[in-house]
DNA sequence: GTCTATAAAACGATAGAC
DNA sequence: GTCTATCGTTTTATAGAC
C-alpha cells in the first residue's frame, strides 16, 4: 500500500519547485494552476500552501534562484584580468554553454519576467542588467583599446546576447553538432561581427 | 447621453482585435480575460461572440494576420535578382523597419505561439519557417558563391534573425537613435559577421 | 506535513430580451 | 448587435481533522 499521508518536508519543496518549473516552461505561468503542479508532485493542492504563501512567490524564487546561479558560477568563471578578445571569447561560450543546459530555466527568465510583480519584476531585472553590465564592459574596453570596431557597445552587447540566446531556440543535446562546435560556430560570428 | 446599446458591426470588429492584441501582448493570453476586452473596447463581455466563436480563435487570427503581413509586404518589397550582399542588406533592413513598427504583433507572435492549439500553431509555424527559409536561401547562395564566409547557413541564419529580432526588446521610435541609424548598426554587424 | 472540504471569486461561453 | 443574466466550471487560498 502507498502512503498517502505523511511528513516529506525535505524532498518536496524541491519537487514542488521542479514541477512549477517544468509546468510554467510548457504552458506559462498565467496557464499553470496550483492543482496541476499539486498532481505533478503528488500531493494535494493544498499542501502547495506549507512550502509557498502564493503562487507568485513561487514563480519569484524560480526566476531569482536562476539569475543568481548565474550570477554565481559567471563570478567563478570570468577573470577581470584579460584582453578584450579573450575576455569576449569567455563570455561567448559562457553564455551558450550555461544557457543550454538549461532551457526551461532560461526559457521562463524570459518570458514570464512580465508576470512579476512590480517590486519582483524590478529585483530580478536589476540582476539580469548586471549580467549585461560586464559583457558591455568587454567591449567597452576593447573599443577603446581599438581591439574592437563597433558602432556603439551597449546595441552591440543587446545584439550579441539576442543573437546567444537565441541557441536555445534549436540546440538540443545530442544532435548532429556537438556543444563546443556551437560555441564556436558562434564565437567565430562574433569576433567576426565585433572585433577589428 | 450615452448611446448603450446600438449596431456597430463595421468598427467593433477591429476594434476588438485591436484590444486583443494590446492586452495580449502586455499581460499575455492566458491572463487576460474576454471580460477584459470587452471592457476595454466598451461593450459587454457576451457582445464579443458576435465577432469571434472563441478566445482561441482570437489569438489564431492575430497571429495568422500578422505572418500574412509579413510574407505579403516582404514580397512586394524583395527581387530575387540581387547579388547576395545586396539581398542580405536588403532583408536585414527590411527585417528590422516591418518588426519595430509592429511591437506588440511581433512580442504576441513569439510569446503566445504556444498557446496556439496544435492545428493553429503547425500554421503559422509554417509561415514563420517560410519566412526563415528566404534569408537561409540568400546565406546559402553566397556561401556557394564565395561572397560570405560562414560555418553553416541554417545556423548563421537563426542567428541573424535572433539578432535582429531582439531590437525589438530596446528601440523605441523618438529615441537618440533614427530608424536609419539602427538599421545600418545593425547591418554593418551582420555584414561583418557573416560576409567573406 | 498532508489530507478533505470549502469559501469566495473569476472564468469561458450561452440564452433570450430588446 | 448589444444588453442582462446566468450556467457550469475552475481558480487561489484557507480551515480543520488526522
Amino acid at each position: 500500500m502507498a502512503r498517502t499521508q505523511g511528513s516529506h518536508s525535505d524532498i518536496t519543496g524541491p519537487r514542488i519547485r521542479a514541477a512549477a518549473l517544468k509546468l510554467f516552461a510548457k504552458d506559462g505561468y498565467a496557464a499553470v494552476s496550483m492543482r496541476q503542479i499539486a498532481k505533478d508532485v503528488g500531493v494535494q493542492a493544498g499542501a502547495l500552501y506549507n512550502y509557498t504563501p502564493d503562487k507568485q512567490t513561487l514563480l519569484y524564487e524560480l526566476l531569482r534562484g536562476h539569475m543568481d546561479d548565474l550570477l554565481t558560477v559567471r563570478e567563478a568563471e570570468a577573470s577581470g584580468t584579460l584582453a578584450p578578445l579573450e575576455a569576449l571569447e569567455g563570455f561567448v561560450r559562457f553564455h551558450i554553454g550555461f544557457h543550454v543546459g538549461r532551457p526551461d530555466e532560461v526559457f521562463i527568465a524570459y518570458m514570464e519576467l512580465r508576470s512579476l510583480e512590480p517590486e519582483n519584476f524590478a529585483q530580478v531585472e536589476k540582476l539580469r542588467r548586471q549580467y549585461e553590465d560586464e559583457l558591455e564592459g568587454i567591449l567597452q574596453r576593447g573599443l577603446e583599446s581599438g581591439d574592437f570596431a563597433i558602432d556603439d557597445a551597449k546595441i552591440a552587447t543587446l545584439a550579441v546576447i539576442a543573437m546567444l540566446t537565441g541557441v536555445n531556440t534549436w540546440y538540443r543535446a545530442g544532435g548532429r553538432l556537438s556543444l563546443e562546435q556551437v560555441e564556436t560556430i558562434y564565437w567565430n560570428m562574433v569576433k567576426r561581427a565585433v572585433v577589428a
